[in-house]
Formats: C-alpha cells, structure tokens, sequence
DNA sequence: ATTTAGTTTTGTCAACTGACAAAACTATGC
DNA sequence: GCATAGTTTTGTCAGTTGACAAAACTAAAT
C-alpha cells in the first residue's frame, strides 16, 4: 500500500489517479468474467499499469475484488441518499415523491453503471465470505435507509400493500434487468423498452401504483 | 463423439449415463463460475471421469456450454409445455387458470434447478455468439408459445393492462431472483419467504392482479 | 549532494488452463 | 479366436493465472 505517513507525495501519474483507473478496469473485468473469470493481468493492461503494482496499490485479487465495490456501492449510495435526505430539508412532506425520485435514480444509476449490478447478480448465488461483507458493509446499510422511506409512504395509505422486502426484491431483482442483461433483453424488448426513464416509471407503477 | 451408426454399443457404464453425469456437473460449475470461470477438470472429477473423456463424448468447452443449455432448457420446455397444451384437450377454456400454472411452474422450476437462470445471467450481458444461439434455439421458441397464452388471457378482459414484453421481462427477471440470488436474497427476506409456493403467488398478483 | 520514501518495472514461480495424441482396454460381430 | 469399433486412461503441449522478489527509477527532505 502506498503512503501511510506524511503530507502525501507526488509522483509520476499521482498513485490515485492510478488507483481510479485501476478500479474502473476492475469494475468492467470483474463484471464481465465473474471473480474467478477476471484476470488481473487485463484489469493492469487496461490501466494502463503494470500487473505488480496491482499488488503495491490494492493487494491481493480479493482486495481488489472488495475495493471495486467499494468504489461502486459509494457511488450508488451518493446518488440515493441525494434523493433522501434533500426532503429533509424541505418543509413539505411528500414520501411518495421522495420514493419515486429513489426508483427513478436508482435506475438511472443502473443503467449507466451496470457493473456493480453485474458483480452482485454474479457473486450472490450462495452464501460466501464475500456476500457477506456485501451485505454488512453496502446491502443491508442501504435497504435500512429506504425502509424508513417506504414505512412513510405506508402511513401516508398510499403505494402497494406490500411489505418493505418484498420492495426490495422489486428494486434489487427487477430494476437492473434491461441493463445488466443487455444482450438478451435489447433484442427480446427492443432498444424503446429499454430507456432509463421507460423503465423507471413501469417500476414506479410496479411498486407505488 | 461416440457411435453415430449401428444398434449402440453396451459399455462399462453406458455411454448416455456418462454424458448425464457430465451435463449434470457441467451444469453446477458453468452456474457457479461462468464460461471463463469454468474448468473443464473440476466438470470431470465432479463427474467422476477424465478430462480428455469430455473431448471425446461432447467436443470443446463451447459444445460442452451449448449441450449443457440445451440439456437445460429442454427439461423447463417440456415442463412449460406441460401447462401449456394440457389445456387444449379440456372442453373448458380458462388461459387465466393455464397462465398462473405456467407462472407457478416456471418458479417451481426455477427453484429447484436454478442452474440456467444463473447461466443466463452470467452470459446475457452483452450480444454474443452464445447469446445469439440461446436467443434464436430457445429463448424466442418459448416466448412465442407464451404470448399466445398471454394474448388469450387478455382477450378475457383479465390480467393487468401490460404489453406481452413486460410480462417476460417481470418473469424472466424476478422468477430466478430469490433461488438465483440466494445468497443475498435469503439473508435479506428470511426463508420463509424464499418458498417456490409464496414466490409463486406474488408473481401472479404481481402478473395477473 | 545524498539520503530516504514512494513508485514503477522486470523477471520468475508453481499451479492451472483447454486441447490434443496415443496407448490401453473392453465388449461385440464374425 | 480374432479383428473391430467404442471407450477409457495416461501423458504432454503451449499458454495463462496470481503472487512474490528484487531491481530500477523518481521526487522530495535534509
């Protein structure tokens, strides 16, 4: 790992810069191979690096593996909890818009970044040391927040009668579907169907009603 | 491959036996590791053969992927179809009754054998040589036979008002999610709700309303 | 200018990959 | 009993994998 001490040194490419393109390769690679399937080999040459200094910067496979995610969760997260907390601030209480705004990034976000959706989908087919750091550190801090959003929509009668975990199967099993299974869907329901914002709103009228 | 002429010859253990083993084995690993992540050894001591017999009896790793699906699809076809024609030969004509059997067998079927679901879902991502010969083989045949079905249904003035596409998307994508998934989905919705039966009957209120 | 810490590059390692060749074996047909 | 076709077993091939070691390099601190 690079520097733990000291008022942080320059270098030729600036170790992060290095570092964002490492994952973003890793991001691709993993998604497209699975773990076992992605070589570090071509996540370096796709950085542009050399495949030692995965080693240097990361650490091992599975490091990068948990570093990767890292970076992707993050990202997802950022963008919910913008849809989240901005109606705290807000004098009107609208829980039902706040959940659609949610269905709608969430989505969006999917769409664009397939990836983390694609890591999941392949890595969750059993229970696994790596699941269940997935679901301690990302899965279940995040479903906690968008339960209390959707026990408000409860209360206020209006969205389906459904329980909060089946919302989540909802979100988790259908929203990434048109993205992360592209080369099936595009072609069984025509590039049209595919759109982000088609999409969100049939999830919004699965889910809300 | 084996004998392509005369009345099939006996063997130590039978030939058709040793590639079921195969298929079967090659079924769990391409599930749990991908195409790239799968090894041809670890399919032949899972099948209690040697890895040069796979040559012999099915061809490259490519044939053994394609024998596999079609092993696979051919055995949820036929139990599809089991809803599907049934129907036909009873004087009375219910497409809702037929369309929630289909639904309920291809959760039921999923759950129990959620192989391809996870092979789908690994090699979908993109259009591929092996996505094209899934979609043309055995995709688009069986989601012709069920838009008729589909087509009957709303033709009773029943279902939910939803194009034929979207009702694939809703079972292709959310069939496999507790069963596929399970080592997220499980954790996440407890058991009780991970049931082929409760997962059934959410999917056809889901579908049909 | 020289030390020092951070970073890159090259090289090597045993283990494993899929494919192929050829030998060994086995049951059947004649 | 012997040839034959079908099947299994053993061995080998070049290529790739993840990890590690060590050298080379670079920029800042003294």
């Amino acid at each position: 790992m690079p520097s733990n001490t000291a008022p942080a040194r320059k270098s030729r490419s600036s170790s992060i810069e290095v570092q964002e393109r490492l994952l973003q390769a890793a991001a691709v690679e993993f998604a497209s191979h699975g773990f076992e399937g992605a070589s570090t080999r071509r996540i370096a040459d796709q950085a542009g690096i050399f495949q030692a200094q995965i080693g240097y910067h990361i650490g091992s496979k599975d490091d990068l593996w948990r570093a990767t995610v890292d970076c992707l969760f993050t990202r997802l997260r950022t963008e919910l909890d913008q849809a989240i907390t901005s109606s705290h601030d807000e004098p009107v209480n609208d829980p039902v818009g706040v959940f659609a705004d949610v269905i709608r990034r969430h989505v969006r976000h999917t769409a664009k970044h397939p990836e983390l959706s694609r890591i999941m989908l392949m890595e969750t087919a059993k229970k696994s040391p790596r699941v269940d750091w997935l679901l301690k550190n990302h899965v279940r801090p995040t479903l906690a927040a968008l339960q209390l959003v959707w026990a408000e929509v409860r209360s206020t009668g209006r969205g389906r009668n459904l329980p909060a975990e089946e919302v989540f199967m909802l979100m988790i099993g259908l929203a990434p579907t048109p993205f992360a299974q592209a080369g099936l869907m595009r072609p069984l329901l025509g590039s049209a169907r595919c759109t982000p914002e088609r999409h969100a709103e049939s999830m919004i009228e699965w889910i809300i009603g």
